[in-house]
DNA sequence: ACCTGAACACCGTTCAAGT
DNA sequence: ACCTGAACACCGTTCAAGT
């Protein structure tokens, strides 16, 4: 989606910089360093400007992240070959969602703004709400369904990506190590039993097992 | 859990704050104006001191925050009555995470930091995988299943939340008010026909129902 | 051991002025 | 219409010094 604004005109001075080359700049910060060295300042210097032309194509920091997103999904999120039947094109939908979110770390920051992450992922959200219904849900009963789905893919990728962010630039035990380390076998023998594989079992990639158990539940009632 | 440093000495110059005050206050800024305008900064004059002396009793501000959230996560995770049916001590377990983290809307910040909140939740998550075992699942699947919960759960809380947050200090159409108004309805009929009701939908509370068909799948192939 | 003051190296954004 | 410079009101944190 290119929610550009107003009609260009030619009257005036011209423009040095576009709204198209701040957001590329933009996302050559994000790529290469994460979001959070994404600043005002620097996309300026960068571009070669001062802070203040960057106002003019964008409202502020946040309209540009949400530019941000918009640019990832319209390149990222290529509509896949769905299978026929209802269930299995749910999955794939939101499995596409997942892959094009997990491909992308720092747009968990911007991510969490709603649930329709941007106009080109609407088509995936059709799909699945489609294929709930087909299922046997209600209309209603689908848009909660979608919900439920999208709650949890962006549950997992959030808990993940921030995961390994704090592992990588810490040498010192993690939290999870320390607080596994007092566990009490007695109080807690499930947690103690599993101490030692959990950091194996979590970096397990179960997005798709979770989704299923999900689905299935979600259409086993009906 | 306290992790407190090292014992207090009565060697040297005495304390006039204390960890406990700075957490105190902090935790007073949050409830009061939010995560965000917690500052280190806000904090000392909060208190009375210079912001350095805050350096004294907390590493950084991160960790002030992991304290923040186990200050609370003890303070606010009271041990529930558990039914004696392990599907239900599940359910039990997650539906109290899940009211203590929806009560505490700012801990996302912290929370997707990994996903033992804190040593005062090890509990819930100990009666998550003793009734999942008790379903039937290998104490493998077990971690996986609590996993999938744990993300549902994550999700639906930060989903929410920074919804809820964005609609009340904007007047303007949300972003997802202007992509329905963009919606094709011969494109993306199953959108078009739910945009009117979306928001209501939304806003019902479904966190159990998605819980119960999540955990329903989980079960299922056991 | 605990606290202070000054300083460093940053932020996002407004405002008034330039071309 | 588009861009600039200076300024405002902030940040987290380091460092050297005080008691």
């Amino acid at each position: 989606m290119s929610q550009s604004p107003a009609p260009r005109r030619t009257l005036g001075r011209p423009a040095r910089i576009s709204r198209e080359q701040v957001i590329a700049t933009a996302r050559r910060i994000v790529d290469a360093d994460g979001v959070d060295r994404l600043t005002m300042r620097r996309l300026a210097t960068e571009i070669g400007t001062t802070p203040m032309a960057l106002y003019h194509h964008v409202r502020n920091k946040d309209e540009l992240l949400v530019a941000l997103l918009d640019d990832y999904a319209e390149r990222a999120l290529r509509r896949p070959e769905l299978p026929g039947d209802p269930r299995g094109r749910v999955l794939a939908a939101a499995a596409a969602i997942h892959e094009a979110l997990a491909a992308c770390p720092w747009i968990t920051e911007v991510l969490t703004a709603d649930d329709l992450m941007s106009t080109s992922a609407l088509w995936f959200v059709e799909q699945i709400l489609d294929g709930l219904i087909a299922c046997g849900l209600t209309p209603d009963r689908a848009v909660h369904g979608y919900r439920a789905i999208w709650y949890f893919t962006a549950g997992e990728i959030i808990v993940r990506t921030t995961a390994t962010r704090r592992r990588t630039d810490d040498d010192r035990p993690t939290y999870r190590e320390r607080v596994f380390a007092d566990v009490d076998p007695d109080e807690l023998p499930r947690l103690a039993q599993a101490a030692g594989r959990w950091a194996a079992l979590t970096a397990e990639d179960t997005y798709l097992d979770g989704l299923q158990a999900l689905l299935d539940g979600l259409l086993a009632a009906h």
